[in-house]
DNA sequence: GCTAGCCGTTAACGCCCACTAACCTTCCCT
DNA sequence: AGGGAAGGTTAGTGGGCGTTAACGGCTAGC
């Protein structure tokens, strides 16, 4: 999909703005951040955007269509790799931990600012959003054959929520973070989590 | 701190006002959502909204302590009632869900929006949402003694998380999403669920 | 060494929006 | 009855923001 002929400096400046536009927007909101703000927290300033960007709206949909794409292609590689259902959701729930940890500011902007996406990218993340929950659901009705097609994706929000938590508390450590939303995701889910750790203290 | 003496329609408006924001801004986000599209909203036009609020800003700013002084009172009132801190955290689950479910609005309103409060409303904001999480955080740690007070927060939030994700999945019936989150909040902070329903097929 | 094109600059344009001003109606209160 | 507040209206203003225009230096290839 992209062409590996562009130069190096101006791949670079793109990630650079991509990396500093998903800080801003996090903190502040899309409509909070100005160009002028954006291109000033790069080293640069107001309208080089353009050089690399079609619109401040494309700085938006390239971010959160590649952190879909990503969480899509990484759960069902993850599910893909797992030993039965309940073995996939643990997978599940650490591949989605490890994200959210690593990558606080992009799970803010996906579900804060999905509403000011241009139309286009706007769909195409609601797709890709949804194939992500289905690859949940999908593992929670193996799993419990009771469960519905709507409640299994009523679950995999659920768990999406507690683990997309962690931009509001991130406090303790990482390891202990990553521990502790394991833990809770797992019990929520109803299995077992992976390592010995059962009790909440650990 | 708010007067009696002014009269019943004002204040119907007022609330009007409050709820007509509360919706558009969870749909549209705080700035993409102008006086004019609230006003129209409300069948009033533009600036008529400055007769009842001193800016937009207030408009927000009220929404947003209102629902934190509502989240801590209750959340206080239950720990009051309850029997023991599994009681509790059962209570507040059930009075979270409850709230959740009835006010998807001001859910989304309240952690999208949050920064967007002018400063003064923020800080207040703030400070009552942490009193709440503190609500949580001690029942927690009443019933898990090895669980330290960063830890005991972050499963506050995580609660918080899951049983927020309500206005993104919304789609089965009140009744079985509020089985469903109460259920799933429970397990995932380690006590029982109140009702018969302990699997999650219900 | 000249020419292209990438990448940046500053200036300016046009729109939208929060907010104010000025004015009007309705209705309660004495 | 009549005056004033409450709650509307439309017109206007000022500022901020996204975007475009016009221009300039650097680097690379013929």
């Amino acid at each position: 999909m992209t062409s590996d002929a562009a130069p190096a400096p101006a791949r670079a400046r793109r990630e650079q703005i991509l990396a500093t536009a998903a800080e801003l927007f996090a903190e502040r909101g899309f409509h909070g951040v100005s160009v002028a703000d954006l291109g000033a927290a790069c080293g640069v300033s107001g309208p080089a955007l353009y050089k690399h960007f079609a619109s401040k709206d494309a700085v938006l949909a390239e971010m959160l269509v590649s952190i879909s794409e990503h969480l899509l292609a990484g759960g069902e590689e993850r599910v893909a790799a797992a030993d039965g259902p309940a073995d996939a959701v643990r997978a599940l729930v650490d591949f989605h931990v490890a994200f959210a940890l690593d990558q606080p500011a992009l799970i803010v902007v996906q579900d804060r600012d999905w509403a000011s996406l241009p139309a286009e990218a706007r769909e195409r993340v609601r797709v890709l959003q949804r194939a992500y929950v289905e690859v949940w659901a999908a593992q929670l009705r193996a799993l419990d054959t009771g469960l519905g097609a709507e409640a299994s994706r009523a679950a995999a929000h659920a768990a999406f929520g507690l683990v997309n938590s962690t931009p509001h508390s991130a406090r303790a450590s990482r390891e202990r973070m990553r521990e502790l939303l394991a833990a809770m995701a797992c019990r929520a889910l109803g299995v077992a989590p992976a390592p010995a750790q059962v009790e909440m203290s650990g």
